[in-house]
DNA sequence: GTCCCGTTGCAGCC
DNA sequence: GGCTGCAACGGGAC
């Protein structure tokens, strides 16, 4: 007699009843009993920098997919257990005498040594495990096999996909699941190790519901991020799969949109609505199948060039290209694992000699904290994550990403480029991890790619193009109507000094409302009603120079992440800095410090809380790492007085 | 070795 | 809106 298959179906990044391989898979096994679970993990609750957003953003997802799951069959839902996979699995597979896991592939570092232990111990307990791809177009691995290597150039992803199996058609959602079995179950609950809590700044209180298995009710609830202690989301994305699905209909509703998508062409000063579709979060969680985007994005543009013969855009800047972007750097992550995330020991990564870089674990190689070689670059950082640089163009992008999670691409090369290779100097990966905890759609291979691109350390190598935050913005909104909404305190400026406040006279600065004063920590004037906009940071076409200079310096030294120069601290003999030391920071790059050695101070990236944009906070608010006091007219950087630079 | 290209720069000129 | 010079990179095709 055969025994009925006993389903575990492990969501991860597949939020959807919609094209799931690995959903359909599961039930082809013609299971008796199927539970449909997530497993959040306390331990990556706390230590993965995460803000409010986000949760909320996976909250909606699971939300959704768990009525959509009842639609389908009223006794089922989605079962969250609150513990990690690694010690939850097993004892589940006791407790509902479970006989296959069923997963899709998840290519992302971390995820692989998850998956490899869970799946060890699976292989132990005598479960089948089945897992099936349905995160790319094509599987990460095999663009990698046929590469030959990580995909650094979109035509090598061209090319390789041309030997590949064509991306499948989307499958329809399931319309029935099999019932849940019984869910009682006698298990300890494993509580994790002690939490380091990286998102301190956001959590409002010390929840206890949370460390138990089932959820404070015993009911496998979703959990709300009150329960999570966590302050309220205020961005207005929503997610989930209903959702994610009405959005894309209602793009591919407008075939010349769909086929004449031109991203170097879209607007990244756009709001309400953007000039991109904004479906990245979703292609994140798996609340929208990257292969129903695929498709139905392509057969709109296939009809419309029918009928409009040589007006459709195409890969890469079109629709479909931003996939095969995506799956680039999906496959550069596949290659080279955990490293691919940052600079240390990755080959494809070349060194430049940052102001605040990483200070690596020991042990994991992984970015825990980071050097402050240079006391100004930090504010400079600090200021460029509250929004305060005092250029309003940086400005009103950071305020838009710290509220609502989501900025457009352009804007994140305007932000990316000014922190790194454009402006500040300031080591990428600083500014990955801002990202990491402010986007919606955060993907680690795409924002680690990303990053390196727009620092020019991997990708992309033209470093002389920099943006401007001018004139780049002024091309796409002469107006600047979108300063005016996200820096609302330049509103009734007019439209010849939208982007460079500073200039304008302080009469006319009065009058309309809003003074240029001080750095950012300035909230009022003599208590009237008068709002203060900081003067810029830095003199822009200065830094620009003393960026290009240093770029061109670095790319002559041309080493890479995996140089043993870099481990061992020699790179500092092989750049000729003439002066530029660890403690003169203000200009230049700073001789930075790489491994073991430590500067002054040391940094770690914390979160502030995100409000409505009237109420964000100066940088004070992102707790200065040094120690920031007001003294007089000078800052005292513990202990230390820095004068302050004017323009 | 040379040439051409690379999703998305800027300023000045016409 | 399109062109060129800027001072100039790396990789791949030939």
């Amino acid at each position: 007699m055969t025994v009925k298959p006993r389903v575990l179906y492990w969501f991860r990044t597949d939020l959807r009843l919609h094209d799931s391989p690995g959903l359909k898979a599961a039930l082809d096994l013609y299971p008796e009993v199927l539970y449909p679970i997530w497993t959040w993990d306390p331990q990556y609750v706390y230590n993965t920098r995460v803000g409010p957003n986000r949760w909320q953003f996976l909250i909606d997802c699971q939300n959704d997919l768990s009525t959509n799951i009842t639609k389908l069959n009223s006794k089922s839902k989605l079962f969250v257990l609150r513990e990690a996979p690694q010690t939850v699995l097993p004892k589940l597979f006791k407790a509902w005498r479970i006989t296959h896991l069923v997963f899709e592939k998840d290519t992302d570092a971390y995820a692989r040594d998850r998956d490899h232990e869970v799946t060890n111990l699976a292989k132990k307990a005598g479960i089948t495990i089945i897992c099936r791809q349905g995160r790319n177009l094509y599987d990460p691995d095999e663009l990698v096999d046929i590469n030959g290597g990580p995909t650094m150039t979109i035509a090598q992803v061209q090319s390789a996909a041309k030997k590949l199996p064509a991306v499948p058609r989307p499958l329809p959602a399931p319309l029935s699941l099999p019932d849940p079995g019984d869910t009682s179950f006698e298990i300890d609950h494993s509580l994790p190790e002690p939490l380091l809590d990286r998102n301190a700044g956001y959590r409002n209180s010390k929840d206890s519901s949370y460390m138990s298995i089932a959820g404070p009710n015993g009911d496998f609830a979703v959990p709300t991020l009150k329960e999570l202690g966590i302050t309220p989301a205020t961005t207005p994305h929503r997610g989930g799969e209903s959702i994610a699905l009405k959005n894309l209909a209602d793009l591919i509703s407008d075939p010349n949109y769909i086929a004449t998508f031109s991203k170097p062409e879209s607007a990244p000063t756009a709001f309400s609505p953007q000039s991109t579709t904004l479906l990245s979060p979703h292609l994140h969680f798996g609340s929208l199948s990257i292969r129903k985007f695929y498709w139905d994005t392509e057969d709109t543009i296939v009809s419309f060039s029918k009928r409009h013969k040589g007006k459709a855009t195409v890969p890469p800047t079109n629709l479909t290209g931003q996939l095969l972007f995506r799956d680039m750097y999906f496959g550069a992550q596949a290659s080279l694992g955990h490293k691919f995330g940052r600079m240390l020991d990755n080959p494809k990564c070349r060194f430049i000699p940052w102001h605040l870089p990483s200070i690596y674990d020991d042990k994991t190689a992984y970015p825990t904290k980071y050097s402050i070689d240079s006391v100004e670059a930090d504010i400079w950082f600090k200021r460029w994550q509250s929004g305060t640089t005092g250029f309003p163009w940086i400005d009103g992008l950071m305020r838009q990403l710290r509220t609502e999670g989501w900025i457009h691409h352009l804007g994140r090369h305007a932000v990316a480029c000014f922190l790194t290779r454009g402006g500040c100097y300031i080591d990428w990966e600083r500014g990955a991890e801002v990202f990491e905890m402010w986007l919606l759609d955060h993907e680690v291979a795409c924002n680690a790619g990303n990053w390196q691109w727009l620092s020019a350390t991997a990708f992309f190598s033209q470093y002389f193009r920099i943006y401007s935050p001018i004139t780049f913005p002024a091309k796409w909104d002469k107006n600047g109507d979108f300063v005016r909404k996200y820096v609302p305190e330049l509103g009734k400026y007019p439209a010849k000094y939208i982007y460079e406040p500073w200039k304008a006279p302080i009469a006319d600065q009065k009058s309309w409302g809003c003074v240029i004063k001080g750095d950012g920590l300035d909230s009022d004037v003599n208590g009237l009603d008068i709002k203060v906009y900081p003067k810029p940071m830095f003199d822009f076409s200065e830094r620009r120079k003393i960026c290009l200079d240093a770029m061109k310096k670095a790319y002559s030294v041309h080493i890479f992440g995996d140089n043993p120069e870099v481990k061992d601290g020699s790179w500092q003999e092989l750049f000729d800095n003439e002066g530029e030391g660890v403690t003169k920071g203000p200009v230049g790059p700073g001789a930075a410090v790489h491994g073991s050695a430590v500067g002054s101070f040391t940094g770690e990236i914390t979160g502030g809380d995100a409000t409505s944009i009237s109420e964000l906070r100066p940088p004070e608010d992102l707790k200065l790492t040094a120690g920031r006091k007001r003294v007089g007219g000078q800052m005292k950087l513990d202990g230390m007085i820095q004068k302050k630079r004017r323009l």
